[in-house]
DNA sequence: GGCGATTATATCGTGCACGATATATCTATC
DNA sequence: GATAGATATATCGTGCACGATATAATCGCC
């Protein structure tokens, strides 16, 4: 018998107990579901400083000052640039941040928070109290939890990366 | 000082060792980003079936032949009428699903998989394999972090919906 | 120094997710 | 049995995410 997994490097039929039937049991799920409620979370502190949720990642991630390469986004963030290059100029649209091109290799592009874009960063950041408190978690059980689903992603990633035979 | 964190029920600044300054030590990241590598390894299982992540999710949810309602799929899945409308009618679209009026009630929709869409839900079903293999866990650890996980997801539900004092 | 291959970003089309709003049906009360 | 309020679904607009494709700059090789 031929699975869905012939499509990726897999090369036996991974034996499974049985087959999960509903969502609520898959970690898939749990993964989709959870980060929906993290975002719902986010939303109503976001919305009054003007942000979404992935624009707040991007702000964090570009630092407290040094222009950052849109590779170097790309990578850290693991997404493309067809959802970065419109958010990022959304963001620039909003006076946060601006793109220019590296004057030593001009396909590269730079992107340098402004002061009104250091300042939401500063602001946005006091959000990280709510979410931890939100959790019911220790700061301690929190960041054991955050290696767990990290060590998974990585795991995911490399599975995915994996050629076929 | 004040907080983003008043925004909702939180009536003392939740004190934390000193804010983080990268998206990667963030649980919410750790969350966002590994939906994204769960996504990604499911895109190319799921896509020679013609089926998108969400799909599948409504497909397993559907049960095995037995007419379910909008309003529980909406509970089950913690997604809004204006996700699972138009997604529904892409699905029916498709020939994998009907929808009808509830005789009873005919404001509620009742959704029924076809012949198709059950053959479809038994064939999609064998990519779990491949994911607990990419995961590179046993399903005992699987299970457990998915446990983990979806009690956060509940706990951060349930603070969300707390009401400011 | 010219030219194909590589690299970096941008653009386009589709689908998901959600707030806000609209519409249709039912319920309760009179 | 008319009507106000509640309930259930649908529609609209914006932003994210990604595959596919396009465009521009750089590199390597001759």
């Amino acid at each position: 018998m031929s699975t869905a997994c012939d499509y990726i490097a897999c090369d036996y039929v991974c034996a499974m107990t049985e087959p999960i039937q509903t969502p609520q049991d898959m970690i898939c799920f749990a993964l989709y579901s959870a980060q929906h409620a993290m975002g719902r979370l986010y939303r109503p502190l976001l919305e009054p400083l003007g942000l979404t949720y992935p624009q707040y990642i991007v702000l964090l991630a570009l630092g407290d000052g040094a222009a950052v390469t849109l590779r170097a986004l790309r990578t850290d963030l693991g997404l493309e640039t067809n959802t970065l290059t419109p958010l990022l100029k959304r963001m620039e649209a909003n006076g946060l941040l601006k793109r220019k091109r590296n004057a030593e290799d001009e396909r590269g592009l730079l992107v340098t928070l402004t002061e009104k874009g250091k300042d939401l960063r500063a602001q946005a950041m006091t959000t990280q109290g709510c979410i931890l408190e939100a959790t019911g978690l220790s700061e301690t059980d929190l960041t054991a939890l955050q290696r767990q689903i990290t060590t998974l992603r990585k795991q995911l990633e490399n599975a995915g990366n994996a050629q076929p035979a």
